[in-house]
RNA sequence: GGUCGGUUGGCCGAGUGGCUAGGCAGAGGUCUGCAAAACCUUGUACGGCGGUUCGAAUCCGCCACCGACCUCCA
């Protein structure tokens, strides 16, 4: 019956068993958002991926030490010393401070989080506050001969490092010949040796704010240092898994495993995890292609191409229909859809408080309960496939309504109607990470306004004055409260 | 051009060599004074052409189409 937790490596292509370092210990690190802009949706999906599979590991029981960074250092637009400092920028358009920048941000990428319902990563280490770490490993890589000074600037020397037996390009599936040819060699203008080598450091322009005292003169760190500084820092030289979007594999990704070995000597990562993209119409939402939509946005509906908003948790659910590996798209039918299957997930969790066992056991029903329970660790462990799993708790919630519909009586044994409570919650609200949106903070005030209303309704019933009792109900659909006839008398919901 | 991935029923979306996820929509039903909501039941599928196999949507080959990455992006 327990099967043991598979996840895809990207290193390996191929699904490998996990067995962490030094269970139960796990170390997990994920690339943060750069902090120069309001997070889009794309990095909420990818974030959303993240959170499932730390709660996950930490429903299997593992201590998870869960790191991701916030990139507030400003780099530039690419490698080759072109390109513009994104935080910089945005701060003279907003004519604020870069660190009022930055601050405003994380500010605002921390409420995101939390209205998605995220939990925090145990340690949030920002680029800016391991300078003097990633000077280290600069010089480090200097030392080791994989890395050289030029003008100023530090850039890794991929030739060097390829000449030593390594791989730079084994994660993307890239050659180095063959990237060689796609780059231009700029006629001996460019401060790098080849094309191909990326800056560890690069000296600060006159006009450029954000500047830091190094070895080789005022300037400030490449981009893809930050994360072999803080994952080795936090996490170890070898650490279990790295996670990030699909977008960073090259050159990301690449650099930063290039950065480790040369610094390390040894291989940073046991499982590398990359997360696809989100689509909105079917078309990748992104920054640069200027169709992204902002979480708020689609919250409040307050976008051209939305009919309304959206709850969190409906989003929520929609970006965990689908696998984390594969695409998923935005779409009003499928926000549509997802709506209306969170409810039907809640509605359930609410019924089963209500079920008792009926003493009579149906062993049809028996197995099949087990069964169900049974396959929400099965699948899950299964490359965390949460599609699956949403798949199997609709499975339970049809079940549990059957329970319901019959009197709140369940046919089978008490313990396993108990083991069905708790799975189905623990996957629902702790793996999962849904919540039920519906205020509860009045709930006693307003049940028992509800029940006043509607005896007076059931009054008028009774009499059938269906004028009064119709007019009532039309008053509260107004008020987002729907009432149910039913066969034991009149229940409300909130919309 | 290089690397990788995808093509599943009206739509979305999993998946495995044989036992045909799931959701939404559609159809039928239960409930109701009528509704609404909810619930129950239910049909339609695996891009094309070959091959391997007792058997392939699932493995292999070719073709077509789509997409991502190769510049910054989660």
């Amino acid at each position: 019956m327990s099967t043991r937790l598979q996840i895809y490596n990207s290193l390996t292509r191929q699904k490998e068993v996990f067995e962490p370092l030094n269970p139960p210990f796990v170390g997990l690190y994920v690339c943060g958002p750069t902090v120069y802009n309001d997070v889009h949706l794309g990095n909420v999906r990818t974030f959303t991926s993240f959170d499932m599979i730390y709660r996950y590991l930490v429903y299997l029981g593992y201590k998870v030490r869960y790191v991701r960074n916030i990139t507030d250092a400003g780099h530039l637009t690419n490698d080759r010393g072109e390109g513009v400092n994104r935080i910089e920028s945005q701060s003279q358009l907003e004519q604020l401070e870069p660190m009022e920048i930055v601050q405003k941000y994380t500010v605002g990428f921390h409420d995101v989080c939390r209205l998605f319902n995220m939990h925090r990563p145990t340690i949030e280490p920002t680029a800016t506050g391991h300078i003097v770490e990633q000077i280290e490993m600069a010089k480090t890589l200097i030392n080791n001969g994989y890395a050289y000074e030029s003008n100023g600037s530090v850039y890794f020397d991929v030739h060097a490092y390829n000449a030593a037996n390594h791989q730079y390009g084994k994660l993307s599936g890239r050659n180095v010949d063959e990237l060689m040819a796609g780059y231009r060699d700029l006629d001996g203008q460019d401060e790098k040796r080849h094309s191909i080598d990326f800056a560890l450091w690069k000296k600060a322009s006159p006009q450029h704010i954000m500047r830091w005292p190094s070895p080789w003169g005022e300037g400030f760190p490449g981009w893809h240092l930050e994360c072999s500084v803080m994952s080795t820092k936090y996490l170890g030289k070898t650490f279990d898994i790295h996670g990030g979007g699909m977008d960073l594999k090259f050159p990301h990704h690449e650099c930063e495993i290039a950065q480790n070995i040369g610094a390390c000597e040894t291989e940073p990562v046991r499982y590398w995890m990359h997360t696809n993209m989100l689509n909105f119409n079917g078309q990748k939402m992104s920054k640069s292609l200027g169709n992204s939509i902002l979480p708020l946005e689609l919250i409040t509906g307050n976008h051209p191409l939305l009919d309304k908003g959206y709850s969190p948790m409906t989003v929520r659910l929609l970006f965990l229909q689908s696998h984390y590996s594969s695409e998923s798209d935005i779409t009003l039918k499928g926000l549509q859809d997802a709506e209306k299957g969170l409810r039907k997930l809640m509605n359930a969790s609410n019924y089963l408080t209500s079920l008792v066992a009926s003493g009579e056991i149906q062993e049809e029903k028996e197995t099949a309960i087990q069964q169900l329970i049974g396959n929400c660790k099965e699948v899950m462990d299964d490359d965390f496939n949460t599609s699956k799993l949403i798949a199997n708790l609709y499975e339970m919630a049809s079940q549990i309504n059957i329970f319901y519909n019959d009197g709140k009586k369940s046919p089978i044994h008490h313990e396993t109607l108990e083991t069905l409570r708790t799975t189905y919650n623990d996957f629902v609200f702790d793996v999962l990470g849904l919540l039920d949106e519906n205020d509860n903070s009045n709930k006693e005030t307003l049940d028992k306004v509800m029940h006043l209303v509607m005896d007076i309704r059931k009054s008028a019933r009774e009499n059938k004055d269906w004028g009064t009792s119709d007019k009532i109900r039309d008053a509260l659909k107004d008020a987002k409260i729907s009432l149910k006839d039913g066969k034991e008398g009149t229940t409300y919901e909130i919309e």
